[in-house]
This record gives C-alpha cells, sequence and structure tokens, in this order.
DNA sequence: AATATTACCGACCGGACGGTAACAAAAGAT
DNA sequence: ATCTTTTGTTACCGTCCGGTCGGTAATATT
C-alpha cells in the first residue's frame, strides 16, 4: 500500500499500471486481484491511508486550546509533512478517472480535511487571532499553495524541508505586503 | 488550437484522444498530422498560445512606474483571468509524458513566467511596498494558489469571478493573521 | 487422510490509443 | 481543361493496459 502510493505519487495515477505495482510488490498482476477488487480500490485504500496517518499526526500536536491562529500554522505543518513523505495519494488522484462511488468517497475525505481546516479558521476568526472575508477562498488557497508542492521539481529548491511550510505559514498570517 | 486546450484543461492531457480533438474540429485524426507532427507538437502549440495570451493581457494592463506590490496585483490578475479561460495549458500538462525536448520548451515557458513574479517582488523588495524572506517561495506559492484552481469543482463556489482574485491579493499582501 | 482456504502464477482477452500508409477530393495556378 | 498542392479520408498496425480464467503449491481445518 505504502509502495502503490509512492508510485501513484511519483509517475501519477493514470501511467501507474497494476503490472508496474505488482513488480514493486514482486508478485504478479492477478494477485494483487486476490487483495482488491481493481485498480480504483487500490487508490482509494491510499487515500484511506493517507487520511488516516494525517489524523494521527494532527492529532498528536493539536491543543484544542490554543488560538485558531496556532491552530492554523499546526494544520499546515502537519499537511506539508506527510505530503513530503509521498503519502497523501488523495491529492494525485484526478477524480475524473474514478467510477462515480469512488469519487464519492474521494470527495468525502477531501471535505473533512477542508471541514477540519475551515473550522480552525473560524476559530481564529472568534477569538480574534486572524481575518479574512471568506473562509472557503481562504482554505481552497491554502491547499493549492501546499498541494502544489507536489508539481515542484524534486530539488529545485535547495532548502530545508521545515523552511518551506514556515515561509508559506509566514506569507499566510502576515502577508507580504508593508503597511 | 482553442478547441485543443479547452479538451486538455477540461478532460486532462493523457484522457483526451486524438479522436477526440479530430472530432472536436469535424475532421478526423490523420488530418490532424497534416497540420502536427505528434500529440506533443499540439500540446506545445496549446502551451506557446497560452503564454503570448497571457503576455498580451498583461502588457495591456501593466504600468512599470507603479509600486511592486501593484504590479504582483496586476499580474495575479491577468493569470486568473486566464485560468478561468482554459487558455493556460501549461498547467494541465504533465511533464512527465513529454519527451525531454518538449520538458525543456515547457518548462521554459513555466521558467519565464516565473521569472516575471520573481521580478515584480523583487521590486517591490525594492521599493518598500513589499517585504518576505524568500522570493521564490513566494512565488510558488502564489502560482500553487492560482494554479490550484483548475482542480475546483466548477460551480463548488457561489462567488463572482473577480472576488477569487480579489481575496487571494488580500491574503497574500495583507495576510490573515491579526496583530 | 480428506477437504478447504490462502496466496499466487502464466496465458490470454478486448478495447483504446498514438501513429501510419495509401488513396480521394477540393482549390488555385497555368 | 489539366496539373499540383493542400487537405481530407478509410483502413490498418503495434503496443499497452485493466481485467479474467484455469490452474497450482502450501497451509490450515476436520
Amino acid at each position: 500500500m505504502a509502495i502503490a502510493s509512492t508510485m501513484f505519487r511519483e509517475r501519477g495515477y493514470d501511467r501507474t499500471s497494476l503490472d508496474d505495482i505488482a513488480a514493486g510488490l514482486s508478485i504478479t498482476k492477478p494477485s494483487l486481484y486476490y487483495h482488491f477488487a481493481s485498480k480504483e480500490e487500490i487508490l482509494l485504500e491510499c487515500i484511506a491511508r493517507g487520511y488516516i496517518l494525517f489524523q494521527q499526526k494532527i492529532a498528536d500536536r493539536d491543543d484544542i486550546r490554543l488560538p485558531g491562529r496556532e491552530r492554523v500554522r499546526i494544520f499546515i505543518e502537519c499537511y506539508v509533512d506527510l505530503l513530503q513523505d509521498n503519502v497523501l495519494s488523495m491529492i494525485v488522484a484526478d477524480e475524473r478517472v474514478m467510477s462515480d462511488a469512488g469519487k464519492a468517497k474521494s470527495r468525502n475525505y477531501k471535505r473533512m480535511l477542508n471541514r477540519d481546516l475551515l473550522d480552525r479558521l473560524e476559530v481564529g476568526r472568534k477569538d480574534g487571532s486572524l481575518a479574512f472575508d471568506d473562509a472557503r477562498i481562504i482554505s481552497f488557497g491554502i491547499f493549492g499553495m501546499v498541494n502544489w508542492m507536489t508539481h515542484w521539481q524534486s530539488g529545485a529548491l535547495q532548502i530545508a524541508p521545515g523552511a518551506v511550510s514556515d515561509q508559506f505559514v509566514a506569507m499566510i498570517l502576515d502577508g507580504i505586503g508593508k503597511p
């Protein structure tokens, strides 16, 4: 499963054949079909696994008493961490190749992640640590910034892993404009 | 060409067959091969066309005397505009399917766009209208935010087209944190 | 000893896709 | 009116891929 996640992330779902995955596991394609019903099912399990890993990671670091601003930071840092481990297959899975049922499941995971970030934003708005107009657009913007990291050419930026999320967080919270 | 751009954007490059494109033009596939040498060449022309349209659009609105902050705003607004017209094929083209030569061309266009935004950021830093740490990360973050719009489910947000770029710009320049 | 169950394999099918060869119809130039 | 170039077409090829079928060792159950 971890191997499939990595392959999907590296080559893309479409261009990762079942033979590729099977070879990665040192078995053959029919054997794969003993464990999974279809290629889509493999993808969906990768997605589910990524979501669970995210939940675990953020549960470790989260603290409901912190201001919204800090809870948003924690969300972003955990998310970027997992992205760098090739583990969030949600991102690489183009919904257009999926069945209606699969699409619904995939969207559900995305919706839950979005819900989580939206909640943190609203907490920040209420406790006064954040200010913005439409939380949905802010959320989409944040996801866009971090999800697009999967399109970066690996090694194009010579930079420490943590530095990226630090600067993203700084940009999101404080902006780049000077008063 | 415009039709191919739209199809690539809607279905993705891999899942748009030459028969699809030909059908969209009311001709047949071999006829396509009279005008283009390969599928990749079609893609590269779409990319080139998108870049030219962007250059034209931004040349109309740009003013070198404006502060960097405003020139960044103009860049983002033009970019979002073109994205909404399905015209920036650069974004949907996964480099992993391209030949080395095609990859080089595609990257070159991306590099030029990135260069443009980086220059605007540096202008802002020099004239004091912007402040940030690493311009490359800011630039990648901005491209990520806007490029990811292609992954939004159309109509998920009931919002005026211009409002998105307004709020993105507000978020980038001023941030969402309260002092 | 007889019977299931688990986990796997070689060989194959049907369909889709990028690309090609050979041939036909417009259309302008002479 | 004919020739040539442009722009199409029909029919086909090779390859790849998701998925299936029949069969087989090995392990567990009775």
